[in-house]
DNA sequence: ACCGGAGCCTGTTAGC
DNA sequence: TGCTAACAGGCTCCGG
């Protein structure tokens, strides 16, 4: 499942073969996945003839600049979404839903098995990104703006970082192994926590997308990177889908309970 | 403010 | 073996 660190490998990648390149078409096999505009061909026709100035990630969202900034193409694989520069006279994959063809033969192709991802065509990004929290790995997201932004907040610990208004970019995963670092359970509410665990937590989610990052992604449902091979960082989780598992500490089994819909994982020995 | 549930989806897996 | 039901989860919307 695509979280920050995925989506920033993902973005990385694509930069080499897509920036400075141009559209020159586009097909929709899942129309359902474009959010804005609400027609296939009004996307096809102010994509077509703009060229790619830069791709960068905000949060989860991948964001391509088209001429400058005139339009801003955004998508978010959400599950099972996989972006890939692909030459057009290879076979369509059963599961691609969206294609952006470049001029110079190849296509921008977005397979997704869930159907879950979402595609932007806007003048002001700002449309789709403006709720979102502080990107947690930039410098100016210090210890201080994290207790700030958490102030005052009762809800269960878990679920307050997955809330992308909070902080972006947090998922299932690297909710679950910054808790671990932490050392916090995730069943605490947030209101709970000493100054000292909340100065931990921020270093354990910097750490763990940071190190997910390092290894290029977490390849544990079906993420793959655009060229197909995989992450490195599921090797490295230790709390996250280890249940029944020792923990790596301690030796005590990982437990698994639901909060907030989400399996959450956690040592109950060392997560205080 | 916060919580829970539905909805969006389909491939995989657990259970009978 | 073959079937069905549960499960996975990022995000939004809705009602309480």
């Amino acid at each position: 499942m695509p979280e920050l660190p995925e989506v920033e490998t993902v973005v990385r990648a694509l930069r080499d073969p897509l920036v400075g390149r141009t559209f020159s078409g586009f097909e929709s096999y899942w129309p359902n996945q474009i959010v804005v505009p609400d027609d296939v061909n009004q996307l096809r026709d102010r994509i077509r003839g703009r060229t790619v100035t830069a791709i960068t990630r905000r949060a989860k969202y991948i964001v391509m600049s088209l001429d400058d900034g005139a339009e801003t193409l955004i998508v978010h694989l959400k599950m099972t979404g996989h972006l890939a520069v692909v030459p057009t006279d290879q076979p369509v994959h059963k599961h691609v839903r969206n294609l952006f063809h470049l001029e110079d033969g190849d296509d921008l192709r977005f397979r997704d098995v869930r159907k879950f991802g979402r595609i932007y065509l806007v003048k002001d990004p700002l449309e789709i990104l403006a709720k979102l929290g502080p990107e947690p790995l930039e410098d100016d997201f210090t210890t201080d703006v994290f207790t700030q932004r958490i102030a005052g907040r009762t809800r269960v610990i878990k679920p307050l970082i997955l809330d992308q208004t909070i902080v972006a970019g947090v998922g299932n995963i690297y909710a679950d192994e910054s808790l671990f670092y932490a050392k916090i359970r995730p069943d605490r509410h947030a209101n709970t926590l000493t100054q000292s665990e909340k100065d931990l937590l921020w270093a354990g989610i910097r750490h763990s997308l940071q190190n997910g990052i390092d290894r290029e992604g977490a390849s544990i449902d079906s993420y793959v990177k655009p060229d197909g091979t995989k992450g490195d960082m599921q090797n490295a989780v230790n709390v996250f889908r280890r249940t029944g598992n020792p923990c790596y500490d301690c030796g005590t089994p990982i437990e698994r309970i639901v909060l907030a819909q989400r399996s959450t994982h956690f040592c109950p020995v060392c997560q205080k």
